[in-house]
DNA sequence: TCATAAATTGTAAATAATCTACAATTGCAA
DNA sequence: TTGCAATTGTAGATTATTTACAATTTATGA
């Protein structure tokens, strides 16, 4: 297979990555993190849903996830909760201008 | 933003692809077919899904939800469900391939 | 050490989403 | 118009998630 060919595979993934939406169970098993908390970090505002009405399943983006990964990191390196958001909250705005980037490559 | 900082802001990605699992309503709203149409395909065997006992709520990785959007594509061209099946299968080798290549660039 | 706040966790009762199974409907080609 | 492929409908049961209130654990400064 040539390289082109891999390329055109994979090319569409931005795409995927651009329309995927996640449960909270599913976020919970890809990223380790316990539903309970995860609920906890939204309550507090440090991470954000796609949920419209509430009393509805939380839907999640591939944008959150990443943010609660993340997160998650940066606890595990010590920070605290306040302050790994405020960290993440840059590192979230070029993650975000990257993709913007690559979606008008694409586009 | 140096072209290596934007490579590390993704090349996260095929490890996230790796770990993806969703939901069949996600699934649904992902790929635009209708759950019930996906659990049809999947008691035909066009499609199969990550879930392990029945009655507990179906699981789909990147390779199912890819699967499915290329037979959606190949119906809409005017396949019947099973030709698009047959003729999906080989691409999906060849995706499952270049993942594998990737994966093992990265690992 | 003790008080206080931060962070997490537990759980009941209600609701949302999905499950299976049986059946009906639609579209198309012989 | 018959037969098969493909899809769709839905009832009743089950699984997963929701909110809300409360308890517990952990870190930090006085």
């Amino acid at each position: 297979m040539s390289k082109n060919e891999e390329n055109k595979d994979l090319s569409f993934d931005f795409d995927f990555l651009d329309k995927l939406v996640v449960g909270i169970g599913e976020v919970s098993q890809i990223t380790s993190i316990p539903t309970r908390q995860i609920r906890y970090w939204e309550d507090k505002n440090i991470i954000t849903s796609l949920t419209e009405e509430e009393g509805k399943n939380r839907r999640y983006n591939y944008e959150n996830i990443k943010k609660m990964l993340l997160i998650k990191e940066l606890i595990d390196e010590g920070y605290t909760l306040d302050a790994a958001a405020e960290k993440v909250k840059k590192r979230m705005e070029m993650i975000a201008d990257t993709l913007n980037k690559l979606q008008n490559k694409l586009g």
